[in-house]
DNA sequence: CACTACTAGGGTAATTAGGGCT
DNA sequence: GTTGTCCTAATTACCCTAGTAG
């Protein structure tokens, strides 16, 4: 498998946040349990926060860019890559496809 | 892995476990040693994990959504849901959004 | 068979949570 | 009232080698 790639993590530790903000650490966790933060709290208590958010906060550009016109039709998605939207799509989306339509072209 | 879509459990592999709780993959296998996760154990000890009980996980952390009076119609999805959707983007699909939505329309 | 990427295992430094205080 | 710093305990990350998956 070849998909070890961490160039856009969706989820950022405590310590990135804090840089991002230039806060120490401790501030943002103090953000998180006042409900400013809606992190992922993972089963040892540790927090990692949506990047969704994090740049809505910071606002960053998450316009992305708008949809070029670009040829790249060549692209086939494999099995693994369907199963595993498959099941998002089931997981998370109440098995509506277009709900996540909706989402991706909102960013 | 041959997987025809069906209500198979999709199974995740401790990597891309740790890429979806920005975790060190040393940190999934620990869960799965201290009884946090229940992997499915290869026969060389090797742990595959169901993508239930991960997406299970993902939205136990969310500590309540803020009631947003949203008057509309249509479910907004979550910040779990945008995270876990952006890294099947990232990591299945070369970040093209567009190539998930013409595998959504397709099947 | 050979080959590459990933995983398990352990050992040690670096982060994090939590409370309390300047 | 919010933020930064000091402290301890717990968790995680990065180092390594051997074995497995594909």
């Amino acid at each position: 498998m070849s998909e070890t790639e961490h160039e856009q993590p969706t989820l950022y530790t405590p310590s990135e946040v804090a840089q991002f903000f230039r806060v120490d650490p401790k501030t943002v966790t103090r953000w998180a349990r006042m409900g400013t933060l809606h992190p992922i709290t993972l089963p040892s208590g540790h927090r990692r926060y949506p990047a969704t958010e994090i740049h809505e906060l910071l606002k960053l550009g998450t316009a992305k860019q708008p949809a070029d016109p670009r040829p790249d039709d060549d692209l086939v998605p494999g099995l693994r890559a369907l199963a595993v939207l498959q099941a998002v799509v089931r997981d998370y989306f109440d098995g509506d496809p277009s709900a996540v339509m909706k989402a991706l072209s909102q960013g």
